[in-house]
DNA sequence: GGCGGGATATTCT
DNA sequence: GAATATCCCGCCC
């Protein structure tokens, strides 16, 4: 038996009305090491490229279909995993129709199975409640990379299941990490259950000084 | 527990 | 060449 309509129904939407939805959820990742469900406390939504009904500077695909996002113009219910800062990965789970672009990005949760295993896989984790706690942390502990980008969401190595019922004690903010536009309160698009533990801390998305090379040094006259 | 800085590779300009 | 949907470590409260 496969998930009940209501989940496919609705990934057909935005991802902006999605991810209130996703709070509570349980991810399911079965690997050859083992099993491991998170339940999602934290999510981001993200929109289109600059020429669709919902442009959204902040996303990957705001500037059009790449190898790297194409993903997220795949079929709702997949995953769009991508690499960054040279060194992490994160998921998200496709939203909206295939040929347009929405997203909501898993940033945090509860391991609430296979406990062990995200431990192995995390050990910098100082207590459980770090084991998913941010993006990157979330994909290292479920297990996902590179070869899950694309995958099906809704059965399979993968599985999302909402909970009974939708999640009370929402609140929503500005997205993290993101500078600029479509980086501030204008898009108030990251969700999260008040007072959760596993809730990521923010920092704000402020540009902070970079290491520069000594040839990129500012002119000073 | 909160800060500052470094690390790392892929992407797009 | 520069920016990035970040995390970790060391240091200081």
């Amino acid at each position: 038996m496969g998930q009940p309509p209501d989940l496919l129904q609705l990934l057909q939407l935005p991802a902006t009305e999605v991810a209130p939805f996703l709070l509570g959820a349980l991810v399911r990742h079965e690997s050859e090491e083992g099993p491991v469900v998170v339940r999602l406390t934290e999510v981001e939504a993200y929109l289109g490229p600059v020429d669709s009904p919902d442009p959204d500077p902040g996303a990957h695909s705001y500037r059009g279909r790449t190898e790297r996002n194409s993903a997220m113009f795949g079929p709702p219910g997949h995953l769009y995993v991508y690499f960054s800062y040279g060194m992490h990965f994160s998921a998200n789970l496709v939203c909206r129709p295939e040929g347009t672009s929405s997203g909501c990005l898993m940033r945090a949760g509860e391991i609430v199975e296979g406990l062990e295993l995200a431990r192995l896989r995390r050990p910098t984790a100082k207590h459980d409640y770090e084991l998913a706690q941010g993006p990157a942390r979330l994909a290292k502990a479920m297990g996902f990379a590179r070869e899950h980008n694309g995958i099906p969401a809704l059965g399979g190595e993968v599985t999302v299941t909402l909970p009974a019922a939708p999640a009370t004690c929402v609140s929503s903010g500005p997205r993290v990490g993101i500078s600029g536009p479509g980086g501030t309160t204008d898009y108030p698009w990251r969700f999260w259950l008040e007072g959760d533990p596993t809730v990521s801390k923010f920092r704000p998305g402020v540009a902070r000084a970079r290491h520069r090379p000594a040839s990129a040094a500012p002119k000073t006259q």
